[in-house]
DNA sequence: CTCTCTGGTGCAAACGATTGTGCCAATTGC
DNA sequence: GCAATTGGCACAATCGTTTGCACCAGAGAG
């Protein structure tokens, strides 16, 4: 190992192996190995090792118009759900030899903008946007200028990207199968933003179920979220609430719609579950120990990320093929913040106190909805 | 705006407007703004407005040998704590046009060794790493390689980098007397690992308090996480409480920890607050949500990132200056997971109102206490 | 009227890699 | 034994910028 001031270079390696840097390039990198000859290779190889070489990523992007970089678009890091999708997204890439550029937009249009543009400016090789709207002018640019791109988490029809998402539709209508089965009739849900396709998809597996059972559901039994965050759960939560009597439980838009909803209950001294059941959508880290631990929609975080790279990674490579849309299945998960209707005594939920039920609060029923994961291709 | 496949270059530039590449390159770049002309610079300019022009970065980057992109090394993405912090830091930075490249290494060193290359491959201009060790060969070649470093959160004596964290013993101290004005004595501790300033401190403002009320401390009152995990949390809890019949509070070293320990209490049939009372140490996002919310020290997260952007700006702009070590006071919140020690009604738990046995553990432990746990490093 | 400055530009060489093209030998085929 | 093929390598251009240096005109000084 030699020790000098600078990094070796190409030029370096290929001195020291006593090569044209051509030659040296070509044996370095695998595409083109075969090219020189054994002997040489092996000499190339070398002396790269020897002085320790590593090539320098941005003159290679340069030349290459590649960068091995992809970048990610985040709607909002504070979500918890998040990370562990960017985990699976950044594990799988790394097997690849790409890493991500994450970008957070706050759900604000002009920094997602900015965000883009910034990398697109440093030549990421594909885009994983977990931040697409129904419509939006950064997935018609896109789609212009032909980006690789994959949508995660949300979907948008009539574009030419994969995506892969969660059967948002099937969720909910598990969701209100189960307060459904609790007894419940009295109904009601916080949409998330609609021109988004998670709140679109939700909202539509809420009517469905409830007519499907032939329970009517009127306007106030539906308040639209601006946003998927916890002042906007406060803020439906609580006119949800004030509009309606009679209402007995809550499918929340997603969990941390969910969440605010629980700083209106304590504003307007609504008990949860006794008063009202509410279930969110996402399981996110940590939903499992509020108070009341929350029901919800599961689905596979990690995995989720990583289908999304696999995805990308497919595009990148073959630069066509079939566009693919991967739905992974949801599960039920079933809390405390979801009980029979009516008046009863809720033994346990007050209890802190009541451990000695083997399950733990942590620890729920699993409720799978489909068979098998879900799969690529068709 | 004139269209063309591919986006317009310095050369295109200069051609619309009549100079030599190297003058547009002058015009367009404020430091060497003023060596030409008024009039070339305003035609340049506009030349480039009118092609809309964007540098291309790659190419700049390897010209210049910086990219205006500073690496950010995190120890785990997942714990909520550090999406605030990021964000603060991205935004300060991208008022001076740096991007931030984020880099989670879930603690484990190859992982981070890894990052750290990838990032100084691609020129970054400097780091915020808030993965430091007390000792650690990245320091050690950050230090040699004179690379402008900034440590957050965490702090590491010897080296030559300027931090910003919390005054973790004034914290600590708070919690701890917190919890004596409640009339608890025998109070233990969940260490965080000792090669990390946090736990080292954390452990030290425990020890401190306590002997400053002269309150003894044996062995079997402190565990050793060896991770910030909420898995290690719970090992370290149930080990606390085997181990301690009497122990009426806990001072966690996080709030991962104390969260994990939550887990705990619930497997041993402990009541928390009413047998035990817990207090951690971060307030990340949804820890006043938790059942029972968990009392715990505050520090301003947004603020952290910023401040640990201003520091390393200084840093690489002038190359040069002071070191500055900077800490964010802390301030103790206090919520429902600290009571008076002692037999007591809950309230508002209904039902559990007869429970006031001060907590005789179901499982009596025979198993012989095992000092500190294994510590990483030394 | 010549000489020396000095703004303002152009020229060309970097930065460190990749890659199309062409040359030289050695091998093969007849 | 000679022509055609081909494997292996070197040459040089290129990616898009920045920047040291040279050059040139005009201004001011003597």
């Amino acid at each position: 190992m030699a020790l000098s001031d600078r990094p070796a270079t190409l030029r370096d390696v290929a001195a020291a192996a006593r090569v044209h840097p051509a030659t040296a390039s070509r044996a370095l990198n695998p595409g083109t190995r075969l090219l020189v000859s054994e002997e040489t290779a092996r000499r190339v190889t070398e002396a790269a090792e020897r002085l320790g070489y590593r090539p320098n990523p941005v003159a290679r992007s340069l030349r290459t118009r590649r960068s091995h970089t992809v970048g990610v678009l985040i709607p909002d890091l504070n979500n918890p759900l998040f990370p562990p999708i960017v985990r699976g997204l950044e594990d799988r890439l790394a097997e690849h030899g790409y890493v991500a550029l994450i970008g957070n937009t706050d759900g604000d249009p002009a920094r997602e903008r900015m965000v883009f543009d910034q990398m697109r400016a440093r030549l990421v090789d594909g885009f994983v946007l977990a931040t697409a709207t129904l419509h939006s002018d950064i997935l018609d640019e896109a789609t212009e200028a032909d980006l690789p791109v994959v949508l995660m988490n949300r979907t948008a029809e009539g574009y030419p990207f994969s995506s892969v998402s969660v059967d948002n539709e099937q969720g909910v209508r598990a969701a209100v199968a189960h307060l459904i089965s609790l007894g419940h009739t009295r109904i009601g849900h916080i949409a998330g933003p609609q021109d988004i396709s998670t709140g679109l998809a939700r909202l539509r597996g809420f009517l469905d179920s409830m007519r499907s059972r032939n329970l009517p559901v009127d306007d106030s039994q539906v308040v639209y979220a601006t946003a998927l965050s916890l002042a906007e759960g406060l803020r439906c939560g609580r006119e949800l609430l004030e509009g309606n009597d009679e209402l007995t439980a809550i499918v929340a838009g997603n969990d941390m719609l969910a969440v605010g909803c629980y700083g209106a209950f304590d504003e307007l001294g609504v008990r949860c579950p006794q008063d009202v059941s509410i279930i969110g959508f996402n399981d996110m880290p940590f939903i499992d120990r509020l108070r009341p631990p929350l029901s919800t929609v599961r689905f596979p975080h990690y995995q989720l990320g990583t289908e999304a790279a696999n995805l990308l990674l497919e595009r990148i490579g073959t630069g066509g093929g079939p566009v693919k849309i991967l739905y992974l299945a949801p599960e039920l998960i079933v809390r405390g913040s979801t009980v029979p209707v009516g008046p009863q005594v809720v033994p346990d939920l007050a209890g802190e106190g009541d451990a000695r039920e083997p399950a733990a609060p942590a620890v729920a029923s699993a409720v799978p909805l489909r068979r098998g994961q879900a799969r690529h291709g068709r």
